[in-house]
DNA sequence: CGAAATCTTGACATGCGTCAAACGTGGTGG
DNA sequence: CCACCACGTTTGACGCATGTCAAGATTTCG
C-alpha cells in the first residue's frame, strides 16, 4: 500500500470555551525550521506546507499537512522544517510538558500517535520519489492525496509547490498534468484544483 | 546540513551478564514489514538494511542502520520495513510494553529519543532523493554516510543496493563511483569498500 | 575448482531539464 | 472600478544524462 493511514480524525484535548482558536492566514509561518520546539500543532482545517532550504539556497517541501495531521516533532529539540500555510489554517497547539501528560495516561498505541504524521509522511514522500519517471510520479502523488482527503479535490497546491516536493521541473508537472487530462483520469477547472475523475486509471498509471 | 545527527553512541539498558547476545547472521531478517510490533532493536554492531517491496514487486531500500541506532518503531502497530542483516550483526531488544513503561516515565524526550534514528533516516532519504543528478545524489550518499561512520571506510554495502536506495539503477552507480574514482575523491580497494579520500571534495560534488 | 552473483563497460534511445517566450490570473493601488 | 504589474502556468525547441539492453570481467561462495 502506498498511501498511509493518517487521516483518522484527532481526539483533540478540550479546549476553554471562551478561547479563540488559534488561526493562520495564507502565507503566513506556524514554525521554523531550527526554531526550539516548545508545543506540537493539531491542524483542524486547511493546508500546511513542510518547508527546507538546503545549503544552496533550493527549496525542498517535505510534506503537505491537512486536518487531524500533528506536526512539529523535534529531533534534538528543534523543528525539523518550517511549517507554512497554504491556506486559511485553524490548529490547537499542544506543549511539549502537557503532552508529556498525556502519554503517561494514555495506553501503548497512544505512544506512537504523535509522531505518525511525520513518520507517515516521510515514508509517502521517500516512495514517491522513488518512482522514476515524471508521470508515475505525479499519478502516484495525485493517488496518494485522493486518499488522503477521501476523494475530495485537490486544492490550493500550487504546481511549484508539487514540482518542490516530487523534486521535479515546474514545467514537467504541467505537462504530466496536461496528459493526465488528456487521458481523462483528472479534471482541472482551474489551475489550482485538481479532480480525480477515474481513479482506477490514476493507480494503474501510477504503476512502473 | 544534509547530514543529520544520529551518530550519537546511545546509552544502553544494563543487560543480565550471563546473556548471550542476541546476534543475526548476514542475510538473516530482524523483523518483517507489516508484521506485528513487539520489541524494537537497538543495534550495537554490524549493519543492516531496511527494505520494502512495493506493489510491482520492486524492491527499495529505505535506509542503512549502524551500531546505536533504534529501529523497529511501529505505525499502526506494525513494522514499517522489513530488516535485513547485510553483515554479522548484534543487538538488543527491547519489547514494546518495557519501552511504554521507559517512555512514560522519561516524557517526551525519551519517546522523541527512540524515534530520531527512523525519523533521521526518512528524513536523508528525502533529501538524497531530491538531488537531480546521479554523480551528486552518489557524492551526497558518500558524504552522509562518511559522517555517520565518522570517517570510517563504507563497506559491506552491495552497489545493487545503493541502487535501489538511490532510486538509480546498478550502471549509474557503477559509472559514478568510476568518476569518483577518477577524480580522487574516494578510493576503493574491493567492489564492496569505498574510502572518503578527499571530504571536502566529496560535499563540493554532491552540491547542486 | 566451478557456478552464480555482482560488477564493469559499451552502444543506443528517450525522457526530462534547460532556456525562452507568451498567456492567464490574482492582487494592489490609483 | 479599472489598469497595471507580478507571479504562476503553458507551450515549444533542443541537448544531455540516465535508463535499457547486451556482453564480458571479476568476485564470492559452496
Amino acid at each position: 500500500m502506498l498511501v498511509h493511514s493518517v487521516s483518522n480524525c484527532p481526539i483533540l484535548p478540550p479546549l476553554p470555551a471562551v478561547a479563540v482558536q488559534p488561526h493562520a492566514k495564507a502565507g503566513e509561518t506556524l514554525f521554523w525550521e531550527g526554531e526550539e520546539t516548545d508545543c506540537l500543532y493539531h491542524l483542524q482545517s486547511g493546508i500546511v506546507r513542510g518547508v527546507r532550504y538546503t545549503e544552496e539556497g533550493e527549496r525542498n517541501i517535505v510534506g503537505f499537512y491537512f486536518a487531524g495531521d500533528r506536526i512539529g516533532v523535534p529531533v534534538g529539540g528543534t523543528y525539523r522544517f518550517t511549517a507554512e500555510a497554504i491556506t486559511v489554517v485553524t490548529y490547537a497547539t499542544v506543549r511539549l510538558n502537557v503532552l508529556a501528560d498525556d502519554i503517561r495516561s494514555g495506553g501503548t498505541a497512544r505512544l506512537f500517535e504523535t509522531v505518525q504524521t511525520e513518520l507517515g509522511a516521510d515514508e509517502v514522500h521517500s516512495q514517491l520519489l522513488c518512482r522514476q519517471g515524471a508521470l508515475q510520479r505525479m499519478c502516484a502523488f495525485a493517488a496518494c492525496l485522493y486518499r488522503r482527503l477521501n476523494g475530495a479535490a485537490i486544492e490550493a497546491i500550487a504546481q511549484v509547490d508539487i514540482a518542490d516536493y516530487l523534486a521535479l521541473t515546474p514545467e514537467t508537472v504541467c505537462r504530466s498534468l496536461k496528459k493526465m487530462r488528456d487521458s481523462g483520469v483528472i479534471a482541472m477547472p482551474r489551475h489550482d484544483r485538481i479532480e480525480v475523475v477515474n481513479p482506477a486509471a490514476l493507480t494503474a498509471m501510477s504503476l512502473q
